[in-house]
DNA sequence: GCACCTCCTATTGGATCCAATCCAACCTAC
DNA sequence: GTAGGTTGGATTGGATCCAATAGGAGGTGC
């Protein structure tokens, strides 16, 4: 199965990211089949795991959709993000080469660049996925993008209705982040990102209109 | 697609939980359509579904097998557990109700009564697993449950070589937790919890030979 | 006019069939 | 005797077909 499964459940997964496919919106197995050029088979395949990964859900003869997440489910997912990315970053850290922290440097002057709140977003998840990637541990990273997944669409609307402070506090962090690396130390890098973690979830709990909760 | 493939996910995962499914050991297709007198094509989503819960693994035209998992990958699955656990507990206790406390305490005096390590190994999650159950995020529980999921392997292994003593550990950490519990004592139950996979955790990096590594 | 029931269509769920790939055994050439 | 190529069986991957279910449109009775 997997050649094509895996190449349907990417774009569903990028057409997700990008918010092409908003929460509440149906996903027809014949459409995605048809702007593929392949049958529904790998269609139904790419779609048990994304279920599996939470980013679609599934009910019995009424087919996928994309789910709505609560401002509360958000929340204690911002909460595992703090507990997980720390662990990430210091099982990562020994292996990472001066190489990726040269490309994280490319990343941030681009971010600081100023750029449009799409590519904002897929830099800032660029950047944090590729400092856990060199931990080696399959388990950790996918559990962790999984979060990043799942949360998207809020990041989206909350950078979409947060003024631009918000950014340079990002920013700010980030270099912080950064600098921690260079110096190879663990534990303040672990507690800036602890904090940048925990300081945007404060920030979103006081935008419940994220979520349509006001 | 649901019904059938669900029924053959759950039979799939009890029985590499049940260990009838080895570590190593392939998964054919036309195997478990006949097992289950369904045809391969659930089966083939069902595997897609453990494939993204990462309790088995898919090659490309090779098919599915449950995958071995080194020390180090265990060792940082059981941090992650640490990471992940209190937090689940923390956000599950408002909501644990007496009759969830009462249910918590049968499981342990059958634990105590004295069980096999394949009972035991039941016992011990399913007590685990319902403290957080009430937390009500998926994305949390679902997570956790994967961690316990792919772990059971090893930890039948740890069991089998490790002595009573083990048991008697175990059991009192278990009484502290749910005493924690029963006082509504946040604080006291994160650490008895944590401690208690730190522990296990420990032990477990003292015999490398359930992973073969010695 | 409103509620309920029936039928019809759109969509998903499952089975069978055929093609592509892999792996191992065997055969040939040197 | 060994290395390398070749062929055949086993298994997975993909497409098409048919069955089952959901949900809405339309009709009928009161």
């Amino acid at each position: 199965m997997t050649v094509a499964t895996q190449r349907i459940a990417a774009h569903l997964r990028s057409a997700i990211l990008g918010g092409h496919i908003a929460p509440g919106e149906r996903v027809r197995q014949e459409d995605v089949a048809q702007e593929l050029g392949a049958s529904r088979l790998p269609v139904r395949e790419a779609l048990q795991m994304l279920a599996a990964e939470g980013m679609i859900e599934h009910e019995p003869n009424k087919g996928a959709r994309v789910p709505w997440l609560s401002m509360r489910e958000v929340d204690v997912m911002y909460k595992m993000r703090e507990q997980l990315e720390p662990l990430a970053l210091s099982e990562s850290m020994p292996f990472l080469t001066p190489g990726d922290l040269l490309r994280l440097e490319e990343i941030q002057d681009e971010i600081e660049a100023g750029v449009e709140v799409e590519q904002f977003l897929a830099l800032d998840r660029e950047f944090h996925l590729r400092t856990y990637s060199a931990c080696g541990i399959d388990h950790l990273t996918s559990t962790v993008t999984r979060l990043w997944n799942s949360t998207q669409y809020y990041r989206r609307a909350f950078m979409h209705i947060s003024g631009p402070s918000r950014r340079w506090v990002v920013n700010a962090e980030h270099r912080l982040l950064m600098d921690a690396l260079g110096r190879r130390d663990e534990i303040d890098a672990g507690r800036f990102l602890a904090g940048h973690i925990r300081r945007t979830r404060i920030e979103l709990n006081r935008h419940p209109e994220v979520f349509g909760e006001d």
